[in-house]
RNA sequence: GCCCCCAUCGUCUAGUCAGGUCCAGGACACCGGAUUUUCGAUCCGGCGACACGGGUUCGAAUCCCGUUGGGGGUACCA
């Protein structure tokens, strides 16, 4: 095995906790876990006007739920800290006093409007938008000057205005830009905040991160990262860019077009171990194929080398839906009963739920489909239309019929009949009024559940008891009473 | 506009780095059948892709070039 890999995620906690997030740290976390190193959870909360104490909360309790757990982070601290990068900007200061002082970076005056109004003019030229260099090359005294009259600045990058620059993606190999096409990237926002480059770059460092795995749409900012980790000498750890999760239309995933909260998925009643299993087939593949395996094997085989580059994996539930599909199929019951009641379904109807669930375990995808299906335990169903009591092809007369038919054999069965008891009575129904089976099961099913689509029929009726069944035929026949 | 990344079934992907075993494999979805008291689950079967054009080669999904297409970036957001 190679050394140990310190890995990290870096969400900015600026609204909803992004699924995003969780598939980058299912990456991180692997290689983190696999290698014996660590998995970081830093912070990156300098966009002031954005961040949120309440998006950070929601970040440690989604990612936590999902068990993506972290090493180190804001709230386990570790040897590395602070873990927010709001607290840490006495670090970037100082970078960026050493990089000023070196030159590699050098304060610009010029405002947020003048900055404007120069891309503006740019545009209008068809010139490509970037910072002219007003300041870059200004005499010192002046910045000197400046500077000493507190004039409001921000601190640029030095980019060389020639040559090229190449750096090794881990997914696609080296990857070359032309540094004339790299713009003086901000450093050192105006309110003495860092931007996320130069954070990143010094955190990463300071840190002791060996591998970033992130986001493809980070990939045109490397170049400058270069620039800045030289400036510093500091090594580059290893970079890996994995695909972009799209929406529908291949754009980059947006709440606009798809579910992109983890809250979300918890609410649904979706179970995290299929999301994390769902996540790690998106633009990657196991060497074996297989499709369905828990975060331990991903763990025990992942390699970066498997990243698929060339993925635009379209965020697609329906493969979600049908993993965590398997999963609640192959759960035992009483685990399956402690996680559905763990989502939020009433404790006073646990007793109801492990007797139901036999039946409906492998009727359900996520769990907030079990409340709509299982209703019908609880509540004798009223309102339903009479006309679904009638099975196709037949008329009221013989609803009303097969109702009371099954109605009146219901004395003669044990007290507490058995599914096989009421199986047994519409057999015999059926057969000796010459009727087809189905046709007085479905009359039954609407009767009993008020639907058409249901759990198995007569091992609810056991769950529900005699009483139970005989009221609700009882109401059935006189509903087809009333419109006839 | 400019820069960068990418191009296999509707979708997720295997295969591409080390060209032949691929008239391209799996999964989801869809369609059909079986089973069945509905739904579901299950089992069988089907539909369905190497973007296009050149080149290299005995041979290309795999290598090269171009075209087209998609995506990302181009902020005192990350």
């Amino acid at each position: 095995m190679t050394q140990p890999a310190r890995t990290r995620i870096a969400p900015s906690p600026t609204g909803d906790p992004h699924v995003g997030t969780a598939y980058v740290a299912v990456f991180n976390k692997a290689l983190a876990m696999q290698t014996g190193g660590q998995f970081v959870l830093r912070i990156e909360d300098t966009d002031r006007e954005r961040s949120t104490a309440a998006s950070e909360a929601a970040i440690f309790r989604s990612l936590a739920w999902l068990g993506l757990g972290w090493d180190e982070g804001p709230d386990v601290g570790g040897p590395h800290g602070p873990y927010r990068q709001s607290e840490r900007l006495d670090i970037y200061h100082d970078h960026v006093k050493r990089m000023v002082d070196a030159g590699t970076a050098y304060p610009c005056f010029c405002t947020p409007d003048e900055l404007a109004a120069m891309r503006q003019r740019q545009k209008e030229a068809k010139q490509p938008p970037r910072y002219d260099g007003t300041w870059r090359d200004a005499p010192k005294a002046k910045v000197d000057e400046w500077l000493r009259a507190g004039k409001p600045h921000v601190v640029r990058l030095r980019v060389p205005n020639e040559g090229s620059t190449t750096f090794t993606d881990e997914v696609r190999g080296a990857i070359t830009f032309e540094n004339a096409n790299i713009d003086d990237q901000v450093l050192l926002k105006g309110d003495g905040f860092p931007t996320y480059h130069l954070a990143n770059v010094v955190d990463d460092h300071l840190m002791g991160i060996t591998h970033v795995i992130r986001a493809e749409e980070w990939i045109s900012s490397v170049p400058k990262h270069v620039f800045i980790y030289d400036a510093l000498g500091y090594p580059m750890p290893k970079l890996a860019h994995v695909p972009l999760l799209r929406n529908k239309d291949k754009s980059k995933i947006s709440k606009r077009k798809n579910p992109v909260s983890i809250d979300w998925y918890t609410e649904k009643g979706y179970l995290p171990e299929a999301i994390v299993n769902f996540l790690a087939l998106l633009g990657y593949s196991l060497e074996s194929g297989e499709e369905i395996f828990d975060f331990a094997t991903l763990v025990e085989q992942f390699s970066i080398d498997r990243i698929n580059p060339s993925a635009a994996p379209v965020f697609n539930l329906e493969k979600l839906d049908w993993l965590n599909g398997e999963y609640v199929r192959a759960m035992s019951l009483d685990a399956l009963a402690e996680r559905i009641l763990a989502f939020g379904y009433p404790a006073d109807r646990a007793d109801m739920l492990r007797r139901f669930l036999p039946i409906v375990q492998e009727r359900i995808k996520t769990f907030d489909e079990v409340a709509p299906m299982t209703d019908f335990f609880f509540a004798d169903p009223t309102d339903y239309d009479p006309e679904l009591l009638v099975p196709k092809k037949c008329d009221r007369a013989f609803a009303r019929e097969a109702l009371r038919g099954f109605a009146d054999r219901l004395p003669a069965l044990d007290a507490a009949p058995t599914g096989a008891d009421y199986e047994a009575a519409v057999d015999a129904l059926a057969t000796e009024r010459e009727w087809k089976r189905g046709n007085v099961f479905m009359c039954l099913r609407v009767a009993v559940t008020g639907s058409k689509q249901t759990p198995p029929l007569v091992e609810s009726m056991e769950i529900l008891g005699r009483d139970a069944v005989a009221r609700r035929l009882e109401h059935a026949i006189t509903r087809l009473g009333e419109t006839a």
